[in-house]
DNA sequence: CCTCCTTGTGGAATCGATTACATGGGATTG
DNA sequence: CAATCCCATGTAATCGATTCCACAAGGAGG
């Protein structure tokens, strides 16, 4: 692999002038440029980016720490995360913390060493000492989707999604269609999009005169399995809820297997809504109701923002609405959106 | 962010010594190291990679470039090669090429400025100049899924599933439930797996005295888009098929889409299986039977063999086999795994 | 007691780029 | 015509690690 004294050699020049000519500044005559150019072009020559950022002390890179990859929602955040970055010339390094604080540490570790230019998070849980030593360190720093307090972690941006009216939307919809036994499963209760959509499901119900016991609020892990758990708990009850809200596409999952498994009918003997929408929830049986993300808007504001810091700007947080996606699992024959 | 030389002055000793704490070089007094480790931990000091790797010209650092993320098989074979490279202590870093060869080209390339030790590969065309020219670099390469044919390219092992048996088991299991005009969603042609899997269903039907006529093999691009369109083409004909076979599950997800739209039913009007198993098969309307493919073990293997070549040991291609799981899309009514 | 070897440590080169500073030659200007 | 400036280029320092080589001190062996 050849390195740029190996172009200069070729081109007569020396590695200086080879540098100038790669960054185009301006002042290279344009014969000399010419025949550097064609020295890379003959070698196949790439500068080599390890050595350009130790001296740049910038990696053009991101890091994405995610907290589940095998769910949908952050693939595709992830994918729109990339695109974003791309097209203003930076990489993006995926980690994946599969909901577990100490791989999620491990992640930020690694990306810290690896010295990325800024860190995108969808964090796991509360207390992590490695984010905190990465804000510390003046590390740019943007939360995505769900975000942790801390010392020093005040300042960190959070794009994210506001599910309070959709959730609304949702209970309103349970309502019209009679339902009245509403139950949640909740997601882990140190993460805040596992409180926050307790609480906006709480509050919809009190709206609309119903209360949320606490036996019908069962803690999930937003995996599929904890969903199946909550549910078959649900269903043990003297008075079984007749509408379950998951947390999460994979808890909604769980829910449906405990469900069929019970011989039970979706929505007959119990409706079923999840957030966060997904293809699939087009072809499940019946078809899913959901309050869906705007995850692509989600990833290129969490980019925007992260880049904004790098490059020296201020940035802000923004909070972007979910919208309900209507379809038969709560019971109407057909909603807006098929 | 504290270098080598702060740990150095810290514990009064040189950059050498610290180093060779670092690496545990044997020949350092105990209570130098003690000094050494103290400083270390004071500062919080971590090496840094890049410096690292510019020197030992290695960044244990795996590149995955995958066709497409958004695809389950293929966020399940990522997931599972970092998990295998985490336990021998590499990191991946993962492009999507979305099924586009020019982004195949942009992840590669930019992958190989980053000197990665090793470059995993699902390749999404055949003529992809980068892969070449990384091939002629002398990167260690692994083909896995699918492959790509070329100068240089027929030493590079591939880590692959063979369906052949699984799409005969398929077939029989639709002849056994009457099915007689199979039909295919195929990959494109470019692809291995794309001509593969057709080349297999319709040996397997000529097993069973069945022919594959052409207006019976539909072009797909492997997304659900493609499927809809090609199952339109199918139900259009005067005879349409009875039996539709995607060649991956985000075309079997366009199939339905398509069948639904015309208000005819799975299995009753038309039957429907695919290559590759995902969770959500087991919940659409009605299961779909599927070939699975052991995505772990791909991921595993790849890994291990990738790192044996690395690390200067020979590797070699590795084939393991698809099964059926039967579900209720082509007729029966409940198979083997649920 | 002198020589030789071992052990622990420091100095300095090195990896491949970028960039501040130096330099020489040609053009501009008073 | 001399002083000045600018343009194009080269030399060398630098980023943060690793590692070869040199060297000093101490122990072993004759």
């Amino acid at each position: 692999m050849p390195a740029i004294k190996d172009v200069a050699r070729r081109a007569g020049v020396s590695v200086a002038t080879v540098s100038r000519v790669l960054n185009d500044h301006p002042s290279v005559r344009p014969d000399t440029r010419e025949r550097v150019l064609a020295a890379v072009a003959d070698l196949g020559y790439r500068p080599n980016a390890v050595a350009r950022s130790l001296r740049t002390d910038q990696t053009r890179t991101l890091g994405l720490v995610i907290s589940d990859v095998l769910n949908p929602f952050f693939t595709e955040l992830a994918r729109s995360v990339e695109d974003a970055a791309r097209e203003l010339d930076y990489s993006v390094i995926i980690g994946n913390a599969d909901e577990r604080p100490e791989l999620q540490d491990h992640h930020v570790r690694t990306l810290m060493d690896r010295r990325i230019d800024g860190l995108l998070v969808s964090p796991t849980d509360g207390g992590s000492p490695m984010m905190l030593a990465a804000a510390r360190a003046g590390t740019p720093m943007v939360f995505v989707d769900r975000w942790i307090e801390g010392e020093g972690l005040d300042a960190v941006p959070v794009i994210r999604t506001d599910g309070r009216s959709a959730i609304r939307d949702l209970v309103d919809h349970l309502c019209a269609l009679g339902h009245r036994r509403l139950a949640i499963i909740a997601g882990p209760a140190a993460t805040t999009t596992g409180r926050e959509r307790v609480d906006a499901f709480r509050s919809a119900l009190r709206e609309f005169g119903l209360a949320l016991s606490e036996d019908h609020i069962g803690q999930g892990d937003f995996q599929a399995d904890s969903g199946r758990r909550v549910t078959a708990r649900f269903l043990d009850l003297p008075r079984p809820p007749d509408a379950i809200f998951a947390a999460d596409n994979l808890m909604a999952l769980g829910a449906m297997d405990e469900i069929r498994a019970r011989g039970l009918r979706v929505p007959d003997d119990v409706a079923l809504a999840a957030f966060d929408d997904i293809p699939w929830f087009v072809h499940t049986d019946p078809p899913i109701t959901a309050v869906a993300q705007p995850t692509g808007a989600l990833g290129h504001a969490s980019v925007r923002a992260l880049i904004d810091l790098v490059e020296g700007r201020p940035a802000e947080s923004v909070t972007l609405s979910a919208r309900l996606v209507t379809r038969r699992s709560c019971g109407e024959p057909e909603g807006s959106t098929p």
